[in-house]
DNA sequence: TGCGACTGACCGACCGGTCGGTCGGTGATC
DNA sequence: GATCACCGACCGACCGGTCGGTCAGTCGCA
């Protein structure tokens, strides 16, 4: 059946998305090897390059994965506050959560690529504006309901997300705290760069369910 | 005379680092050549081998001239702003302008590094460290004066950090504005997070000087 | 039997690092 | 001031490991 080996292949895919994912966040892309993406697939290198042209498009399927998932995250978390400026918040929230629980992502996601050289330069700035854009929407909104000050949100959102990449990768190489323990007091330093008024109630609810 | 010697020698080394900086800045750690900066130099491979022990070294060494460089510039600046409020901005107007200037700088400074693998982690670390301690030394001294909020001038340093860092990546990968043209936008969002008071005075003086 | 999925041995470009060798200068010796 | 031993600086051909990518062949399913 055409329809069932259909679902074979995507499922082949995925399971050699997932494990290059490991690989290259480990490793790096230049110092991660076709080769140990194949044996954690249980696959060949050419059974690879079957699924994928080249290890460089491998790479940038593994990002857009990694980034759909993040930014649909943060998406849902701004649905669901109650005021623009709360979304703001909500979806950065969102994404410290989520790359604090996770160090493996946070490491491919915000370092593992340069590693790649110049090609990658499209590709970062590609995935950095999908968030900026979550972000800088909100701020929008806010701003058209008067919730923070006049200013160029595009640059705003451009800080926002500039500040958690290096509270990150503080994290990351230096192995400080935690970013979701700084979140609290990194969206207070967010709020205030927008001029937004601190609301006292709803310290924006997210799990915070830290693994073993 | 081991006198001029020794002088030959050091400028030998110089003559070395500034070829170098560029190959580095043009290709990052792992696309460079050693034989290129050889090119660059009219000197051998194995001259090169005799002055620096490895291309990790060689690069490690550009690395921190250019940082001395940047954090000097960026503590004078300090030195001559007249509140510790307007040195703290002083300083971070000071690395903006120096690296809009610069495009192979802020290259080098901010990306080209990750593709050395894991082994940049620390020296990263070390650069971004000394930034952030130059900002967070004038926030403690605003926030001694009263002229900031209570807070965390650890994490505040970093946000600042990490906002500049992306403008600049943003700028080198985007190509959108000069960082110097959305300087002053981006001072008011800064100051503003740490909750400063504007002063209407002095934007403080940085020749911000454009080169042809 | 045809075809999609997969194998794994093999290829060859690439490049950091090495090492035997060269050479201009320096200073001690007669 | 001529000779000579020596040395630091530099040269560049070469080595050897690495790794992305290829391809002829296998296997099992429809």
């Amino acid at each position: 059946m055409s329809e069932s080996s259909a679902r074979q292949r995507i499922q082949t895919r995925e399971r050699i998305l997932e494990a290059a994912e490991l690989v290259f966040a480990d490793n790096g892309y230049h110092d991660a090897l076709v080769d140990e993406i194949g044996k954690r697939t249980s696959m060949s290198k050419g059974g690879l390059y079957f699924h994928f042209p080249s290890k460089e498009e491998l790479f940038f399927a593994v990002m857009d994965r990694l980034a759909n998932k993040l930014v649909k995250r943060a998406e849902k978390a701004a649905a669901n506050a109650d005021s623009p400026i709360a979304a703001a918040e909500a979806a950065l929230g969102a994404v410290v959560s989520a790359l604090s629980r996770q160090k493996r992502l946070a490491r491919l996601l915000v370092t593992q690529g340069y590693s790649m050289g110049n090609a990658f330069e499209s590709k970062r700035a590609e995935i950095f504006d999908r968030f900026a854009s979550v972000i800088r929407r909100q701020l929008d909104e806010a701003q058209k309901a008067g919730q923070i000050d006049e200013l160029d949100t595009g640059l705003a959102s451009r800080v926002w997300l500039g500040a958690v990449n290096e509270i990150v990768v503080h994290w990351l190489f230096s192995g400080g705290p935690s970013p979701s323990e700084s979140a609290p007091e990194l969206k207070k330093l967010l709020v205030a760069s927008v001029g937004g008024n601190w609301p006292e109630s709803k310290p924006v609810s997210e799990p915070e369910v830290v693994p073993a």
